[in-house]
DNA sequence: TGTACTAATCAACTTTTATTGATGGAGTGT
DNA sequence: ACACTCCATCAATAAAAGTTGATTAGTACA
């Protein structure tokens, strides 16, 4: 996971982490928990080196935590993300607002 | 907005709309309320063409609703699109599990 | 009608992401 | 040591997304 500068910068990085078919294949398969890789690409199948790409997409974004284990490589949903990824959601929302001020001020 | 297949090219569409610094500068401006391009244009500097394009981006991806008044554009956000992206967060977030299998079951 | 203005769209280009096939490192079993 | 498996990384290519500078459509107003 690289270090990121602003809030703004990390929103962009979540937020394009799980902007992609095979990553959100690879995050619903991890919902049940934690896979090795060959598992992942024999149900997904995806060629190996794509799925690892987007492991390491997802990783870098803090999405997945990984393991190893002797020669296997586990990967696993890190939930924390999903909070953080809600919280960006949360602040993005447009507030309720008392009166609709329908840009009147603006232009002309 | 364009018509979109499945449940996840939705979520793709929406996260990939979230995941860009211009169209965040954008969602937070309007943040505060509905706007015209014009005023966008000023306070992100972003050339014209540029901003219409993320607009479109935006509106696609239903997070924003615009409207025309005179010659002036007034976009907004459209808070049902936070609802969707959030539950479709929700959807992907890990659930708790009873006992923590470390995919023994795999491989060999 | 003519001119000025807002904003969408288009085409050419640049940059970023994704895919593919190959190589190599690390672990396992013989 | 050797062969074999799992998987990360690399280089080459393909595809998608973003930027830029026109052009164009619609509106306003003299």
């Amino acid at each position: 996971m690289t270090t990121v500068h602003s809030a703004r910068a990390r929103a962009v990085q979540l937020f394009h982490a799980l902007s992609d078919e095979t990553r959100l294949g690879i995050i619903e398969m991890l919902d049940s928990g934690e896979r090795c890789v060959c598992e992942l690409q024999d149900t997904l199948n995806a060629a190996q080196s794509r799925l690892s790409f987007h492991l390491r997409v997802l990783k870098d974004a803090g999405i997945v935590t990984d393991r190893r284990d002797g020669r296997w490589s586990y990967y696993e949903l890190n939930p924390k993300a999903f909070d953080e990824a809600e919280a960006i959601l949360k602040e993005l929302r447009p507030r309720p607002r008392r009166i609709r001020v329908r840009g009147a001020e603006c232009c002309g």
